[in-house]
DNA sequence: TTGTGACTAAAAGTCCGTG
DNA sequence: TCACGGACTTTTAGTCACA
């Protein structure tokens, strides 16, 4: 599993626990709704901006999301 | 602050503590020794690729990285 | 040893749409 | 509600010569 992919699937874990859709998430951190979905699929690589804007409308602190993410990659 | 200045500092912090040098931090990470001093600077923003790539090379984990910038941004 | 300007290539990110 | 695609603009990735 690749980081984008692995991010992806966090991104997406989050945002559904959330109860956000994709189009409420991207407009709620000013991103476009198509964006929010190529990042859950893992074709896209975030800056660490973006990183952080997305964790912050998560509720989530961008440090827990690289911590899992680092975890779920050490799975493999 | 700016995230990516943020960054940039702890960068700076991390590879002296290494005692490397940002032409040496580039060689082992296969990156630019000029886009290491963009890094440092604040003048790019990392994805998060590049950031694990030379969170790895420092011998310290993305989400600590991720962790002092969050406290480094919050400090202000 | 590092900062910087100038640059090209590549990727981030947007906006239109469809099924 | 989302995956997916084309076409697009903006920014980062990555390199070089020079100070």
């Amino acid at each position: 599993m690749t980081i984008e992919e692995g991010f992806g699937l966090i991104l997406k874990k989050y945002r559904n626990q959330s109860g956000l859709s994709q189009e409420a998430l991207a407009f709620k951190s000013g991103l476009d709704r198509t964006y929010i979905s190529l990042l859950e699929r893992g074709k896209r690589k975030p800056t660490i901006n973006t990183i952080f804007s997305i964790a912050i409308i998560l509720n989530e602190r961008p440090s827990k999301l690289i911590k899992e993410l680092e975890d779920l990659l050490d799975a493999v």
